[in-house]
RNA sequence: GGUCAGUUGGCCGAGCGGUUAGGCAGAGGUCUGCAAAACCUCGUACAGCAGUUCGAAUCUGCUACUGACCUCCA
């Protein structure tokens, strides 16, 4: 390995830059990834963050850091829309189906985990839930009213954008500022409790018919969405960490929230690359919950779908995903689906022949095996470009195949350098079905 | 309306100042008998207009269109 294949550039959201990788606290890594809200099956856009950030898990181990990779379920405080007073989206699914919240929480979680576990992606190092830590939550939220940047409101507390901005930039992620947004902003209905529009839910009181409650100071209640990353991520990699990431929608409010609860209780933000990933749409449009245009990884790998021409293997769904950048939207269809099937068969075939190609006195001129594995460990140290590292990968199945044709020969180091390429992109990329 | 992205060959999708991305489809070929499979070879595309430059898909401006966020969403 030379020096190019031991680094990392990641594109920074915060700079909008890619910017070489350093970690905080070399060779240790913290990696915090906002994961799903468990009140329902997951879909085809839920796997492209869980992909790209293991892509991201593997490489950093890979390159000899110890990574904690902390991925968070989000089991109570999100609520069904944002006049910060709507149906807790967990509560309200108990309700109907008469079930106790937790119990459709563990239900979704474990379907999350086995329909993603499917497309081979590893487990994170923890997975904490929201509603195991209350307590830290509370926590958050007294030391943000100590500082002066939160009030109470007939038994909730909420963030004071304002006034916060007055000493801090709200906005710097996701490029806004705040005069804008006043402009901007739609008045919502019920929000006499709060003085800006733009505030936020640190702590809500509880109606009568909320089921998802918690004793407090301030009222019985639940804690806002926002405050679970920074509570967790600060419990678990502390006050400052190396990488965050998460699906491109939650830049704005989710993660500007996160930047704001933590700068106003420690006076600095805790993240030091914030990464996000595209959404996968489907005619153009983003899937996802709110449009009901999304298909669940159930119904992808059975075909049960008016949409889906047939059923697609968790490894071609893996491979359709790979082949776009995670930083690009990518669009659903059948022929780009069957046709990442092709193509990932092809490659396939490749690896099984490769094992057994016998190796000769010394390689042909055309086996330039070390070129082809070093553009792979550049295109993947380049934020994370898979598309080009495929497109390297098909390149070494020309070699592979001419090899086997016994047009090309091949000596032992350069079979073993291929080998070992396709055997990494195994453990990277797990290419392998 | 505000902010930010994007528009690449039949389809998907990289590239971000000069070199063939890649995959799928398609065409041609190889495999000592046909077909299939497999493999090999081939494609000169970058929304439009103007500009900068020796040179632009890549930079600048304008126009058109699409999308994301601004409300829950990965």
């Amino acid at each position: 390995m030379n020096a190019s294949s031991n680094s990392l550039f990641i594109y920074n959201t915060l700079s909008r830059k890619k910017e070489k990788f350093e970690a905080l606290h070399a060779p240790f890594v913290g990696l915090y990834v906002c994961g799903p809200t468990v009140y329902g099956d997951p879909h085809l856009g839920h796997s492209r963050p869980a992909i790209t950030f293991d892509i991201l898990f593997r490489y950093l181990k890979y390159l000899g850091y110890k990574v904690r990779y902390v991925r968070n379920i989000t089991d109570v405080g999100h609520l069904e829309n944002d006049e910060d007073q709507g149906d807790d989206k967990i509560g309200k699914k108990a309700r109907l189906d008469q079930l106790e919240p937790m119990e459709v929480a563990q239900y979704y979680t474990n379907r999350y985990h086995f329909f993603i576990n499917k497309l081979n992606v590893q487990d994170p190092s923890i997975e904490p839930h929201a509603s195991g830590h209350i307590l830290e939550q509370q926590h958050l939220v007294q030391e943000i009213l100590d500082n002066g940047f939160a009030y109470e409101s007939q038994g909730s507390v909420y963030f004071d954008v304002p006034k916060y901005n007055t000493q801090h930039p709200y906005g710097i992620l996701s490029g806004r500022n705040v005069e804008d947004m006043q402009a901007n902003t739609r008045s919502l209905a019920g929000q006499d409790e709060k003085r800006s529009p733009l505030d936020f839910a640190l702590w809500k009181k509880a109606s009568p018919e909320h089921i998802m409650r918690w004793p407090s100071k301030w009222s019985d209640g639940f804690p806002g969405w926002h405050l679970e990353c920074s509570v967790m991520s600060r419990k678990y990699l502390g006050a400052e960490f190396d990488i965050h990431g998460g699906g491109m929608d939650l830049q704005f409010p989710h993660h500007e929230c996160e930047i704001a609860q933590n700068t106003a209780s420690k006076g600095h933000s805790a993240v030091r690359y914030w990464m996000h990933n595209n959404m996968i749409t489907i005619n153009g449009q983003k899937m996802g919950k709110s449009l009901g245009n999304f298909i669940t990884l159930e119904q992808m790998f059975s075909g049960d779908h008016p949409l889906l021409a047939q059923a697609y293997n968790p490894s071609t769904i893996r491979f359709f995903i790979l082949q776009a950048h995670y930083r690009s939207t990518l669009d659903f269809s059948n022929e780009a689906l069957q046709a990442a099937e092709k193509g990932f068969k092809r490659l396939m075939a490749a690896w099984t022949t490769l094992k057994k190609i016998v190796p000769a006195a010394q390689s042909s001129d055309e086996v330039k095996v070390a070129e082809i594995s070093q553009r792979c460990f550049d295109a993947i140290a380049d934020d994370l470009n898979t598309p080009i590292l495929i497109s390297e990968l098909f390149d070494a199945v020309r070699v592979v195949n001419s090899l086997a044709d016994g047009k090309m020969q091949i000596a032992a180091s350069d079979l073993e350098t291929l080998r070992k390429l396709f055997r990494s992109e195994e453990h990277t990329s797990e290419l392998q079905s």
